[in-house]
DNA sequence: GTTGAGAGTGAGAATCATTTTCGATAAGCT
DNA sequence: AGCTTATCGAAAATGATTCTCACTCTCAAC
């Protein structure tokens, strides 16, 4: 049953550490994920996770929640408003943030300053970086 | 002596947004951001700018705070570890974040992808964008 | 100089998100 | 079975920020 041994704990793309288990709760917790689309905050997840395992507790979402992070399936947008997370993939990405209704969508698009540019300037060893780009989605537009 | 009445409000870079006063409290707001260097928190602006004015509140701090975040006069830094800001300037410019010693600093070296593209692979309109490097700043290197 | 409207203020309470603590459970190994 | 460790839930604790409210200040109009 198990192709990879290793690859057990993912769902979809959504993936744990190695060496975490892939509790009933965590589950719960990844399914609720799945069942939501564009962001969510920490609370709206509970919630939606108490449905399917009733006796989750918060921490334990919010344990999950750091895991997923941990493993780039997750991301937490910080800036305006109320803080929240989206779901996003673990390879390299970017995210297009709609100012009109909020949601996030990745992207594979990618533009960063030369490593050349950055040490002339300012002698600085870029290691990765982020880019958000902030306007107007498809369906807002 | 106001050589440009407009600009009464500047503080060597720190605007506040137009139509509101320089009270003496923002002043010391002001004056303790000039004083510091890097990143510092919410809390310890207040203390230091509560030398300066001794009866200034903390909710008065972080009033201030927003008012020159409007004016991109300053960076909430979310990202790892405690909530923190850094002075920048209020024009567009990107972040480089050093992962050793936690200093950030500005540049103007920006890249982006095309509208153009933004256009065809997700039909997003983009208005503006966010950028932060992270890696190894000079003097960490 | 008085006045009134509205911006600005401090103190402390309230809120909100998140983390920690701790005793109880469950799973994996031998 | 017996031991070890990961994980759990509930509740308390924490930390950052925002809100409330009564009071003060500024400034233009009288």
């Amino acid at each position: 049953m198990t192709s990879t041994p290793d690859r057990e704990k993912e769902d979809r793309g959504l993936a744990l550490p190695a060496g975490t288990r892939l509790t009933p709760q965590r589950q719960a917790v990844l399914d609720a994920i799945e069942a939501t689309s564009g962001r969510f905050t920490a609370l709206e997840l509970f919630e939606r996770a108490r449905r399917s395992s009733p006796r989750l507790g918060l921490a334990t979402t919010y344990r999950t929640l750091e895991l997923l992070r941990q493993t780039g399936s997750l991301h937490a947008l910080s800036g305006e408003g109320r803080p929240a997370y989206v779901r996003c993939r673990p390879e390299h990405h970017h995210h297009l943030v709609c100012l009109s209704c909020g949601s996030v969508e990745d992207t594979e698009l990618c533009a960063t300053p030369s490593q050349r540019d950055l040490t002339r300037r300012h002698g600085f060893q870029a290691k990765s970086h982020e880019l958000e780009i902030y306007g107007t989605c498809r369906r807002c537009a």
